[in-house]
RNA sequence: GCCGGUAUAGCUCAGCUGGUAGAGCAACUGAUUUGUAAUCAGUAGGUCCCGGGUUCGACUCCUGGUGCCGGCACCA
């Protein structure tokens, strides 16, 4: 006799176990038809799930988050499910829903191609005229890796080996398809709709890891209706039309060429518009109590050996040797560089803080596939700085320089910054001790200064954690900037 | 670095199964002076990314590079 409460604060009863089919039903047709999953107790469920015990329950909906979030990871499915009916010997891997649609990662010898795209959307379009019911099955562990093994699905049977032996596991089967998945999904795949496109294939490793094989990643875009489909796809038409890389080319800011990847020719205007932004940030600077200075940029290797940067990044530098044998690498930071100047002369607390900025021309070999326009460059200026202070001050000092960049950030138009705490990674130098000091004052920084912040764990530079400010593109892409 | 794609006039691109290249826009010259990107006529402009090979002959085929694009990995 299950007690349901809904979210208006009404509570129903129900003579024998319900579900949300059955509650959306008994509220409305019109929400039994838009109702695509139910949220019972704060958690997602199928529609179709049996609830028999009291609990908090709203209808979830197509066109809401949830629903929207829903039908992506379905439209995940349906692609998993088109690609082995075209292409049996595919083996499927993992699909996961993603901001604007979905992709799914495949085992294949052969590329996916353009034309295979088009084809695969078709596939995926009379899957969902086919309107297969999507059913929960909850399995042993065991059972299910030696049905995935047997039908040569050899990453899903690693998938689920890779889960706890007592614990059970959902399966879902549409059609002839069935996929390991936590869940909940649509009802059927009619459900899905016809919004979605497929837009483009990738290479992604197994697992995200380098050293594993290379999967095929196709990556689609799904809607609750076509009219929010025809919006992204003219928003990311408009967003291309502003791309910086082709405004760089068509207000004659800059350009780059074959013989220097990854670094800048600033044209006369261009470069109008980069010393206007020193300009700027040197003057909010110095309003912030820093000071500028200027380090050198070829430094020798010893000093990189000192402070760490040889062994985590050597490979990364550029390098340049002199006739009498010494080695010097072209700064890929200014970090050492300030301590160096930290360090002349005797330092008294009453010096603290001291606030050490510089325009500082970085080097950096960056990987080739890493490079982009200017977002991701091997030569670059940083307005970098550091900050010298007493363990007490280095809470109020974070807040500062955090308010400090957002506000920079503002005056620049991002209102929409994101900020991630990066503790510490596996391979790092310093003491724990040390490390608990560090992300104890950040983190005490974010919550004083009351800052919105998702947790990045194990991703701090090798030498300490960060709180990082990332900013996104006109096409949702995320940049780390300020740091 | 890895997977896939791509590289032809300043820009956007066409060029089928090999016979040394075209279009539109831009530019230039001349005509037109006409209300909001695109009037008319004409002219000029290309080591077809680079190297090697196959061939009587390669922009087109093979091969080795490089850059760029989309992701993945990396990102001090």
């Amino acid at each position: 006799m299950p007690n349901i409460s809904l979210p208006d604060g009404s509570e129903r009863q129900f003579d024998n176990s319900t579900s949300g089919a059955e509650i959306a039903a008994s509220i409305g047709a019109g929400l039994a038809r838009a109702a695509v999953a139910v949220r019972v107790d704060g958690e997602l469920w199928d529609l179709t799930r049996e609830i028999d015990a009291d609990a908090s329950v709203e209808i979830v909906t197509r066109e809401s988050d949830d629903g929207v979030e829903l039908l992506r990871h379905d439209a995940a499915h349906v692609l998993a499910e088109a690609v082995k009916e075209l292409w049996p010997e595919t083996q499927v891997t993992i699909g996961p829903a993603i901001e604007n649609g979905f992709y799914y990662d495949f085992s294949r010898e052969e590329p996916f191609t353009e034309a295979d795209l088009e084809t695969i959307e078709a596939r995926m379009k009379e899957i969902v005229d086919r309107d297969e019911v999507i059913e929960r099955e909850v399995w042993n562990r065991d059972e299910a890796v030696e049905f995935f093994r047997d039908m040569g699905e050899e990453y899903k049977a690693e998938i689920i080996a890779d889960i706890p032996a007592e614990e059970n596991i959902t399966l879902y089967r549409q059609g002839d398809f069935i996929d390991l998945c936590r869940g909940p999904h649509l009802p059927s795949t009619g459900k899905l709709g016809k919004a979605f496109k497929l837009t483009h294939v990738s290479g992604a490793y197994w697992r995200g890891d380098s050293n594993n094989e290379m999967l095929q990643r196709v990556y689609g875009t799904a809607w609750a209706s076509d009219k929010a489909l025809r919006k992204y796809l003219h928003m990311l038409e408009e967003a291309e039309k502003r791309d910086h890389r082709r405004l760089g080319r068509v207000m004659d800011l800059f350009h780059f060429q074959e013989e220097s990847p990854g670094a800048v020719f600033w044209h006369p205007h261009g470069w109008t518009l980069f010393q206007a932004l020193v300009s700027y940030v040197r003057k909010r600077n110095a309003e912030a109590g820093y000071q500028e200075v200027n380090t050198p940029e070829i430094v020798a290797r010893t000093l990189w050996e000192r402070s760490g940067h040889w062994d985590t990044f050597g490979e990364n530098m550029f390098v340049s040797e002199t006739v009498d044998g010494r080695t010097f690498a072209i700064k890929p930071m200014n970090c050492p560089g300030h301590i160096q100047v930290f360090n002349q002369g005797i330092k008294s607390y009453r010096d603290l803080p001291l606030r050490l900025a510089e325009f500082g021309k970085c080097h950096r070999y960056e990987p080739s596939g890493a490079l982009h326009g200017m977002m991701r460059v091997r030569a670059f200026t940083q307005d970098d700085a550091h900050i010298f202070c007493t363990p007490e001050q280095i809470t109020e000092e974070s807040i500062a320089v955090s308010n400090l960049i957002l506000s920079i950030y503002e005056d620049f138009g991002f209102d929409d910054v994101r900020i991630k705490f990066a503790d510490r990674p596996d391979v790092r130098v310093g003491a724990d001790e040390v490390w608990d000091q560090a992300e104890a004052a950040l983190l005490k920084a974010l919550e004083v200064g009351g800052l919105d912040y998702t947790h990045n764990p194990g991703e701090g530079a090798f030498y300490g954690p960060k709180i990082e400010f990332v900013l996104r593109d006109a096409i949702g892409r995320d940049w780390q900037c300020g740091t």
